[in-house]
DNA sequence: TTGTATGCGTTATCAT
DNA sequence: ATGATAACGCATACAA
């Protein structure tokens, strides 16, 4: 039912108006040389037609799109979707736009998106996957655009990026856990052939329980993919040959909630007769049955920064500070 | 430090090649018209080259963008994250993009998206609002851009959309609760004035009372916006005017789990004490504790469907079938 | 099988 | 203050 009648164009404004397209322009771009007798006609026959800019032929005369492409392993999770809701907000306050990507972390779907994006001509593109591989890296290189990592980074090579720091974040996570009396403490980890969100979360763990003096003990750490089912069955796991255990730390939210589901099959209370703190702080912690104390990261922002990055032509790495939200998931220990 | 090495075009291709950019445009659209010799030094100068297509010059001639817009209330909220993908997934696998749009339940705002995607020239557009108002619709109109509306309607336009019906469900519901045994059964609604997913679910509610013989009061039915915090609060209210409820429906998951939440916090347990159920079977109905039963909608299927519908152009209205997706927060009343 | 030429809707340069 | 006109990178109708 589409009705056909042409878009008007600058062209016809032009005629209508009778000024040529340049002058059409200048007014559309609120550039300087025209009188207001003219800029009236005009404004009037813009008005009349119901005259729409086209973005695309401006893009392609501008080079630039004023778009950027968007990243995700995957849209529907809570850490996903505050980021994507940061990066949206900071592209539409600087009158840009964002196409959303759900690479499903699939390494195929991620080079397609790659290619789209540039043939799209993207200004920019804010990439957060649960790691990059060295060929997503150097495709990247290849594209000659602009990118910004979120919550990861290129160990190979000069990739700007944001995120907060996984290791000392996690050591805080634990401490806390250790502080309030904890000694037998467990780990839901994230993937495990991650480096970064995936092998840092542990190797602060690992470093918390060092300078506390608590011997490391690998069935104490059982690892998932960060998301809610594989985090649920390592809980499940790990309260099965550990059930001496008083405290787990959950690489995310989503993991966490997991322990909590499975310690609630098995009529364990939280925080009474185990602790969980978990690492995120997305909607979904305060939304936890009970409440989820966990190390907050500000994902929002992080969002908003990479974008502003982008748009600056900013290139750099930059570390934000995280924190920990107490809520109701963790107990004392005497 | 973005290198500035011009992006080879067509043109460059043609050069080396040795060729028109007329066959160079037809090898790279699979079009008949070239020889195997030529083709393979065509490729070659492509590989050689690192070419990338320009798809906004593309779109200029061809005006289609294989772009579509997806105006939603807000990101961040399971049920439009899964929407989303939804919407993402089948935008991919016909090759299109989608530029997300976070509405932000503001009027001002859902105006320039819609003017920013129809100077992006998108191919079509995903309208996703607690309601619609006028204003929208008929901007919506005069656009002269194809739209599906998900998940709510038109009263005045005849727009295509995808929905579930809302009455049916909510009656569905609380029909449900009602088998097992309960009659002192609480609602808490969405957005009071929204007319579909907020009027038309309190509709049901009252129906199915009706229909079981039981009076309707008022004072059993509380307010919120369909997300936790609203929710959470109209659960305490409602709990506190009216201790002796024994089940409570809620319109959104998010707001059962407020439900949940606020329970939990007056000591109720879930389901000995208090019955929930949810609408919408997001992925936190599962992570919930105690597991959310709800009013399955096909979430993403709705968004498949929806572009699926923009890029056929089909031009009808379709309501899809829902479900009840049984878990532990429901309990028999002898 | 291949090439020429024109146009898509704008911006931008150079005149006037 | 205003107008011609040449790009922008590509697709396509028409020739050859």
């Amino acid at each position: 039912m589409a009705s056909n009648k042409r878009t008007p164009t600058i062209k016809d404004i032009a005629r209508i108006a009778n000024v040529s397209t340049a002058t059409v322009s200048r007014i559309l771009n609120g550039q300087p040389g025209y009188g207001d007798a003219t800029r009236e006609r005009v404004e009037a026959a813009i008005a009349q037609q119901g005259y729409t800019r086209n973005a695309v032929a401006r893009g392609l005369v501008q080079k630039r799109t004023h778009t950027i492409g968007v990243l995700l392993p995957s849209v529907t999770s809570q850490f996903a979707s505050e980021l994507l809701g940061g990066i949206e907000t900071e592209a539409h306050s600087h009158q840009y736009s964002a196409i959303v990507c759900n690479t499903d972390r699939n390494g195929e779907r991620t080079a397609e998106y790659l290619n789209v994006l540039a043939e799209k001509q993207v200004d920019g593109i804010v990439f957060t996957s649960e790691f990059l591989t060295d060929e997503y890296e150097h495709l990247a290189e290849r594209l000659n655009v602009p990118i910004v990592l979120v919550s990861t980074m290129s160990e190979r090579y000069q990739i700007p990026y944001v995120r907060v720091d996984d290791q000392k974040a996690a050591f805080a996570a634990v401490s806390y856990l250790v502080e309030r009396g904890h000694r037998r403490i467990g780990m839901v980890a994230g993937t495990e052939n991650d480096p970064i969100a995936g092998k840092l979360r542990v190797n602060g763990y690992r470093e918390a329980l060092d300078t506390s003096g608590i011997d490391f003990r690998q069935d104490y750490i059982s690892y998932g993919d960060f998301h809610f089912a594989l985090g649920k069955q390592a809980a499940v796991n790990l309260l099965d040959r550990a059930p001496e255990i008083t405290a787990i730390f959950a690489a995310s939210d989503e993991m966490a909630v997991g322990v909590i589901s499975a310690a609630w099959e098995r009529g364990l209370g939280i925080p009474e007769d185990l602790s969980v703190i978990g690492y995120d702080d997305t909607a979904m912690a305060m939304m936890a049955t009970p409440p989820l104390t966990a190390v907050h990261q500000p994902i929002a922002t992080m969002g908003r920064l990479a974008v502003r990055m982008l748009i600056e032509g900013r290139n750099e790495g930059v570390v934000l500070p995280f924190s920990i939200t107490e809520r109701s998931s963790v107990g004392n220990r005497a």
